[in-house]
DNA sequence: GAGTGGTCTAGACCACAAT
DNA sequence: TTGTGGTCTAGACCACTCC
């Protein structure tokens, strides 16, 4: 049979079909739905097109398949809000607005016990250290404390920090592999409040990240926000 | 020709020829990558093995199709963080810990001028709202102000919020079309701070979500968490 | 062994872009 | 008109689960 012309594909009608049945109800988390076949048969079509279907549901978590086994619908997992926290700048410029950073360090470091340990290398390896104040419209919006593994990125001392942030730069040399990250709201130490021009009476929204690529941790960040003039914002 | 056994598909064994070459430099961003027909070719492979190969690295943001034109190398991917919250019962739970709540309100009231507006309906709409603190090991770690629109939810006032919490609720009967969400640091009110049995000195990390279902705004959601015991986090 | 999903083929027709 | 991706078929063999 030749494919029909069609304003929308089947094996997206199939899709449809299924999350209409299991919005529905008809089949419940953890129950097994139709086989391959069976759907195939039911829509009278092949079975790559009922695969299709079914795959792509399954890489969007809405099922699960095991092989030789059946297909079962997955445990709603709608309980996460995902947030993006954008890059700095990227965010700043995409309001429009002017951007400007102040590079107040960029130094090289030998790791003292305690950040030996959270980079997972030995007291005294060589790390990076760069401290950078961003503005929004020249108001101080973010402090950047930022430690670099030099091992993966040898050039970071040589960059202009002024033109490119070290996030882009870090992407470039460094392809990410994951990502640890907390958020908290905290009282910001005294040279911190300095850099942001607030108060140390005054509370800030603080972002952690540690990025870890080619199997070694790559960077730590803390980023100080003035909790009066920032949040993450964000949508999907 | 017969599929041969192998240990790792082709269509993948594709996918990570493309994504090495694409690392290696071969293809940067916005630059052509072979067609599916020249593919096919050099690994000896039906298109439609290909096929689902590229397409899966275009579904991963990898690579850009255009009909008609051809598959270029997508813009490096963001630099944004994502961040993962969970609901709070559940994350209790997968600490292992003890999970309370205290229903503080639940009542049906009519939309004030500013809620009308947040909900984008007429002043005097009905919408439902729950105050409800929640434990961890018997220490207040979140305040839950949520307003609902009482037609996604009709039963929402009749549930048991000590066994449900209003998401597991909220998830089954409103399938999520979007979210907007922001993270700020705050003071708390006194009622908020009291219910937290904190100072109202105290900072808050506070998440703001409004959740749009079936075309209109699900719920409006404020969670106050105490700044000195309470961050997101997580990986990825 | 029967049933399931996992993969692959060698074609086909279509819609769209570039020329 | 040519080349690209988008979709679909009617088979096939395989690995795995379950009985």
């Amino acid at each position: 049979m030749i494919a029909p012309p069609s304003a929308t594909p089947v094996f997206q009608t199939i899709k449809d079909f299924l999350l209409r049945e299991i919005q529905a109800g008809t089949w419940k988390e953890g129950d097994a739905i139709p086989s391959e076949a069976a759907l195939a048969q039911q829509f009278n079509v092949s079975r790559m097109t009922v695969n299709r279907a079914v795959r792509e549901l399954t890489s969007e978590q809405i099922l699960n398949r095991i092989q030789g086994s059946g297909t079962y619908v997955a445990q709603q997992k709608y309980q996460a809000t995902l947030v993006a926290i954008k890059s700095i700048a990227d965010e700043i410029r995409s309001r429009g607005h002017a951007h400007r950073s102040e590079l107040h360090e960029l130094i090289e470091v030998e790791a003292s016990e305690s950040l030996a340990q959270q980079f997972q290398v030995e007291p005294g390896y060589r790390l990076f250290h760069s401290v950078i104040v961003h503005f929004e419209n020249e108001i101080a919006i973010q402090v950047e404390d930022r430690w670099v593994n030099s091992a993966l990125a040898q050039d970071y001392l040589s960059q202009d920090f002024a033109s490119i942030t070290p996030n882009e730069y870090l992407v470039a040399v460094a392809p990410l592999q994951g990502v640890d990250y907390s958020i908290e709201a905290v009282m910001p130490p005294k040279h911190i409040a300095d850099m942001l021009h607030i108060s140390n009476k005054e509370v800030c929204l603080v972002l952690h990240r540690k990025t870890r690529s080619q199997n070694q941790i790559a960077t730590i960040v803390t980023m100080w926000h003035p909790g009066a003039r920032y949040q993450f914002t964000g949508s999907f």
